[in-house]
DNA sequence: CTAAATACTAGAATAATGTTCTAATAACCC
DNA sequence: GGGTTATTAGAACATTATTCTAGTATTTAG
C-alpha cells in the first residue's frame, strides 16, 4: 500500500476512535494515550498529523459540518413550496441526529474550541452554505409566504426547537427519538415562520 | 469577622473569579492557579471547599439554575392566559440572558459534567420547578388553548428558538440582543404551541 | 539509478497542571 | 481551658498532554 493510503487510513482510524471517546466522556476527559492504543498509533504520528488533541476534535468537527451541510442541501433545496422546504429542514435534522447520535452529540456539544485556521475554514464553508439557503428563502419571503425577519433569526426559529429536543434526547432524558417526533417539530417550525394573512 | 462569614466570602470570591475565567475560555482551559491568585485563595482552601475544579463549576451551575428557576416562576406563574404565559417565559429568558451574559453563557455551554450528588440535587430542584410549571399548563391544555403534546416537547418548542438565538448572540455572531428581539421570539413560540381552531 | 529531500513514525524525556497530603492555625463548644 | 472541628497553607505528587531527537520509508530530481 502507498504511504498516502496508509497515512489516510491511520488518520481515519484515529478520528473514528477519538469520536467514540469524545462522545462518551467529552474531549477533556478522554486520554490521548487511550486514543493511541485503540487506534494503534504512536505519539509522534498523532502529533505529526493533528498537532494536538484539539486538532483531532477540529478535524472531526469540520468533517461533520461538511457532511451535514451537503446532505441538508440535497434534501432541502429541491422543495418548491415554503411549507415543504421548512418542514424538510426540520425533518432532515431529526433524521440526521437520530441516525448518527455520536456525531450529532459531538457537534451539538460545543466542546470544540476552534483554532483561527479552523475558524477561517468553517467561515468559508458557512458562507457558501448560507448563500444557497438564502437564495432559496428570498422568493418565499418576497411572495409573502414567509415572515420577513432579521436574517439571523431564521435558523433559531426553524431549528431551535429541534436542536433543543435533540440535545435532550442525546443526553438520555426522553424516550422518543427526534425522528419519531419530527412531524410535530416540523409543524411547529412552520407555524413560527409562516406569514399569517 | 466570624469564621463562617470569612469562609462564605472566600467561596463567593472564588466562584465569582471562576465564572469570569470559565466564561472567557471554558472550564478546561482555565487554570486552577489563576483562580487561586485572582481570588487570593490557597490550594488547600480551594480543595477543601470545592473538592476539585469541577466542583466550582458545579456550585456555579446549581446556583445559576436556582436563580433562573425562581425568577422565571415569579415572572410567569401570575399570567392568567395561555398566550401571556408563554410569551412571559420567552421574554423572561431573553432578558435574563441579556442582563447576565456571563452566567447565561456558562449555563448554556453544557461544559459542566455533574457529579452524582449534584445530579441528584438538580433533579430534586427540577422536580419542584417542573411541577409548578406543569400545574400552570394543565388547565390551558384542557381548555384547548394549548396543543396537547408529549410533555417532553413543551420546553424545546417554547424555549428552543430563544436558547439557540441566545447561544448565537453570546458567541458574538449577531448584533441584536435577545431582549431586543424578544417580541419576535415570543410570538413565534406562541404560534408553535397554540391550538389552531 | 542514485542522492537528496521530504514525509512519516517512534518513544523516551519533558512540562504543565490538577490534586493529595501533612502540618499548622483559628474558631467553636462543653 | 482543653478538646474538637473547621479551615488554611503550600510543598510534594501524579497524571497526562506535548515536545524533541533520532530513525525509517517514500518520493522526487537530476
Amino acid at each position: 500500500m502507498s504511504r498516502k493510503n496508509q497515512t489516510n487510513e491511520l488518520k481515519t482510524r484515529v478520528m473514528e476512535v477519538a469520536l467514540v471517546h469524545f462522545s462518551e466522556v467529552g474531549i477533556e476527559r478522554t486520554n490521548v494515550s487511550n486514543i493511541l492504543s485503540d487506534a494503534g498509533c504512536s505519539v509522534g504520528s498523532l502529533y505529526h498529523h493533528f498537532g494536538n488533541k484539539e486538532g483531532i476534535a477540529e478535524a472531526l468537527f469540520i468533517d461533520g459540518v461538511n457532511q451535514f451541510n451537503s446532505r441538508l442541501l440535497t434534501a432541502f433545496l429541491p422543495k418548491r413550496t415554503a411549507s415543504k422546504g421548512i418542514k424538510a429542514i426540520v425533518t432532515f435534522c431529526c433524521e440526521w441526529v437520530t441516525i448518527q447520535p455520536e456525531l450529532a452529540g459531538f457537534l451539538l456539544s460545543r466542546e470544540v474550541t476552534l483554532s483561527d485556521n479552523a475558524k477561517r475554514e468553517l467561515r468559508k464553508m458557512d458562507r457558501a452554505f448560507g448563500q444557497s439557503i438564502y437564495d432559496w428563502f428570498v422568493p418565499h419571503v418576497k411572495s409573502g409566504a414567509l415572515l420577513e425577519l432579521p436574517t439571523s433569526m431564521y435558523v433559531p426559529l426553524i431549528c431551535g426547537s429541534t436542536l433543543e429536543y435533540s440535545r435532550l434526547w442525546l443526553s438520555g432524558r426522553n424516550n422518543r427519538s427526534p425522528a419519531e417526533v419530527a412531524s410535530i417539530l416540523a409543524e411547529a417550525a412552520w407555524q413560527s415562520v409562516k406569514h399569517n394573512h
